[in-house]
Order: C-alpha cells, then sequence, then structure tokens
DNA sequence: CATAAGAGATACCGAAAGGTATCATTACAA
DNA sequence: TTGTAATGATACCTTTCGGTATCTCTTATG
C-alpha cells in the first residue's frame, strides 16, 4: 500500500491538476506543456516533479526533450484512501466493493 | 458542479485527513478532536475551517460546544474531477468509480 | 453569581510552496 | 562546426500554510 501523501499534494494544485488533463490526451514535452500555460518553463518542470513523486507520470528523455507520460495507476492510492468512507455509500454500493477488493487481494 | 480546488487543498493535508477518518466514526467535538492529536484546539479548528471550505463536513454549536459533522456528498467533486480519466483505468477500477457516481447523483 | 470550559478572533512565527531569473550543459540541424 | 533549442541546476523572492500564543466572549454548572 503506497503511501496517499505525495498523490494528495501532487493533485492539490490546480496547474497540476491540468497538466494531469493534458496528458490524458498524449505525452508531452517541458516545452510543449508551458506553451498552455502562462509561466516560465522552469515552473512547469517543478510541478512535473512533483506529479513524478506522486507517482501520476513518468519523464523520459528523448533526444533533447524531456516527454512526461500520464501514468493511471498512480491514482490507486487515492481510491484505497477513499474506500474508508464505504460506510456512507449504500450497501449495494458496499458489496460491490466488498467483491472487487476481493478480485484485486486475488491478483 | 462545485469548483475542486476547495476540496483538494482540503484533502492535501494528513492531519486534516485523518480528522475525516475520525469523523467517519461519529460527529465529534473541537477539543474532542484535538485529544487525538499533538496540537493545539486553534490548529485544529483552522483544520475544520479548511474541511468545511472544501465541502467536507459542517460545524454546529450544540451548546457551548462546536460538533463537526461527516458531510459525504464533499466528496463529490473529487469523483467528478477523477473521472476525465476513465480511459485509462481497468474495468474493475472503472466499475467502483461509475458506481459511486451512480449511487451519489441519485441522492 | 462565580467560575471554569469551550469556542472566536487576532497577531505572529517559521517553514514550505509557487514562481522567476540566470547560467551551464546537451543534442539536433544547417 | 556553429548556432540554437531544450533541459538541468542553483539561487532567490514572495506568498501561503501549519501552528502557537493570547485575549475575549459565551455558556454550562456549582
Amino acid at each position: 500500500m503506497t503511501a496517499p501523501q505525495p498523490v494528495f499534494r501532487a493533485l492539490a494544485d490546480p496547474t497540476r491538476r491540468e497538466i494531469l488533463r493534458l496528458l490524458a490526451m498524449r505525452p508531452m514535452s517541458v516545452v510543449e506543456l508551458a506553451g498552455e500555460f502562462e509561466m516560465t518553463r522552469a515552473a512547469i518542470k517543478k510541478h512535473l516533479t512533483v506529479l513524478q513523486a506522486g507517482g501520476l507520470l513518468t519523464m523520459a528523455p528523448v533526444g533533447r526533450t524531456l516527454v512526461s507520460t500520464l501514468k493511471p495507476d498512480g491514482f490507486q492510492p487515492v481510491f484505497n484512501w477513499l474506500e474508508y468512507f464505504d460506510q456512507f455509500w449504500d450497501d449495494r454500493l458496499h458489496a460491490l466493493k466488498t467483491a472487487i477488493e476481493r478480485e484485486q487481494n486475488d491478483d
């Protein structure tokens, strides 16, 4: 079970959430991403580092560009944490969720 | 559609997430909550204010105590935002997420 | 009423976060 | 090879955040 703090911290900033939405369309370089915001490449790079620490993307050099790719598995700790609040969602849902959890434990 | 920023910000702090877990058991007063942490009542109160701004709890005076109660609907903007990433999730996780959204939309 | 417990409000502090500027380094392309 | 585009790294600035201290106000309870 991954610690949830890095991913929650990564999601707390609106610029970072927007970066994730852009990366959902396709992998992008730092300069490409910076073109979508009114801030410097250095600032974008910092955000990417935080997102990487949160496990939400991977960065790989391609030639002289650094390409960031969304890592959807990174959202898993968020769902795991939210599951604690099962009790507030109704019985049908609870049954479904415990079934899902059982499946995942079988992996 | 509620803006997601307040709730994401509220979830970014580990103390606040722990407060939510405690409130999931039962409503609690500020002093009661403060007893669970190594910090002053004023600090706890600040966290509660942030959580309230995020729509995750309600605060109501009961006599001379202020009782905080979990507001599970507050998680909905999180799910709404996460929905954008549907395309990347495997079927089991997708089933879990859409089920939660369906339940909450039925309210 | 007197007193203590719970909370509101304000000011303040230190650390972390968001962002810019600058310079060095690397890789492609003409 | 020479220039330029992209990244790396560092230092610095400003704002926000987490937290404490202090004082006041209100409300139970003796």
